[in-house]
DNA sequence: GTGGGTTTGTGGCACC
DNA sequence: GGTGCCACAAACCCAC
């Protein structure tokens, strides 16, 4: 193999080594939220909490205000 | 904060640990594929070889899949 | 093609019509959405408002609730 | 009601009223399955045949784009 | 601004 | 009847 098909071999293995850990991540993630309905948790809320924390208190507050204005042009 | 709010933020706050490291490791996949570009690779063939041996490795559990479907709709 | 074969086939062709026909409705739904962006709309805004008006009034005011009573319960 | 606001009313019924064509067309689905149940043939079975026919047709447009990348790749 | 690809969320489905 | 799983569809993001 020449020298181009070896680094072409490097940064595809390298990707690889990296998405097979993402997905164990992905597992772990659906396996918490599973342990949380097990729980007695509505996975769905919980959802929508982590999206809202991740949004940050402005930009959500900034959405609300944009949807409400939307809703009231609508009447 | 009450028992069930201490469980809720336990939940919540392993999810988030997760998704962080999640970013992490995707931003390590695209720095990957920066650096391939950078030594003059072509990232969009990169990716569809890497889709393509993804597909190779999932064929085969797709194929033990299948067979069970079929033979579920024979007997 | 024996008569099992003929009424596989017809389920098949129909279903087949009727996907083909959801996905004519799909891409219609985007190029509202892409006339709307054209007129200088938030996108993200509309899709919101338009889920929350699906949901409903009560489901929605039900969702929030309960995103307020995890969120108070965390703290 | 303003101007925008009755833009905005019109994107958004527009996009209700294909949504609404959708999920007919959705339940039509799952009513062709239905009745295939009835006549004793297997769901799974069925679904699994439209989607390899669909991979099939897409395959072409797969194929050209391919070829496409590839021929990119190397020019 | 548009399109493609990826990621996330929802719903059906089979199994228990 | 409920629960876990899987596949489809929606949303998001980047690159062009």
């Amino acid at each position: 193999m020449n020298e181009a098909g070896q680094r072409i071999k490097s940064f595809i293995e390298r990707v690889e080594k990296m998405a097979e850990e993402k997905q164990v991540i992905m597992d772990d993630i659906k396996e918490i939220y599973a342990e949380a309905t097990g729980a007695g948790f509505d996975v769905k809320v919980l959802r929508e909490i982590v999206k809202r924390r991740k949004m940050g208190k402005d930009a959500l507050s900034e959405l609300e205000s944009l949807i409400a204005t939307y809703e009231e042009a609508i009447g």
